[in-house]
DNA sequence: GTAATGATTGTTAAG
DNA sequence: CTTAACAATCATTAC
């Protein structure tokens, strides 16, 4: 509404290094990870379509770029050129990055299924090596990969330009 | 020597 | 609806 995103876009950057752990201890961490969850299996987020675009984007660049060193470089190169990218450019990175998404939401299936032991009621690795039988395969079967790739993707929506 | 930082946009999850 | 933060990358810097 009156926001609509003229304030979202007005600096979205400049927080994401807000996340400074104060503790110096040693943490092997990005940045954010570095809390370091006990989530086993947490999924990583996909790259969007501009990362994916970033990946080859970054190659093409150091090639004519070899003197450039920062990241930073690449990521302002890519992003004006993502932006100057017409849609139907980033149609096919959109396609990756739609196949990412759908990996991710299995991978939270998973990592949503949380293990809540079904059997023990306060200890869970007391008895383990008394009936630890694998009780796996319930469900999970059946899942056919869809790899469906469209050979004949025409894509006609292109702009018919002036 | 290790770890964080810088910069891009997108996408998702939580509030 | 809105905010926040993280996804890769790599040289450089800081302690």
């Amino acid at each position: 509404m009156k926001n609509g995103k003229g304030a979202v876009d007005d600096r979205v950057v400049g927080k994401r290094k807000a996340a400074l752990k104060p503790d110096s201890s040693s943490a092997k961490l990005s940045k954010k990870a570095r809390n370091a969850k006990k989530d086993p299996n947490k999924p990583k987020r996909p790259p969007s379509a501009f990362f994916v675009f970033l990946e080859e984007f970054r190659k093409t660049f150091k090639a004519e770029n070899p003197n450039v060193k920062a990241v930073s470089a690449v990521g302002k190169a890519g992003g004006a050129k993502w932006k100057s990218m017409t849609p139907a450019e980033k149609a096919p990175y959109e396609d990756k990055a739609a196949k990412k998404k759908a990996e991710y939401e299995k991978l939270m299936n998973a990592y949503n299924k949380k293990p809540t032991n079904p059997v023990n009621d306060k200890d869970e690795e007391s008895d383990k090596s008394k009936s630890e039988v694998h009780d796996e395969e319930d469900e999970a079967s059946g899942e056919e990969a869809h790899q469906e790739e469209e050979d004949d993707e025409d894509e006609d929506d292109e702009e018919d330009d002036d």
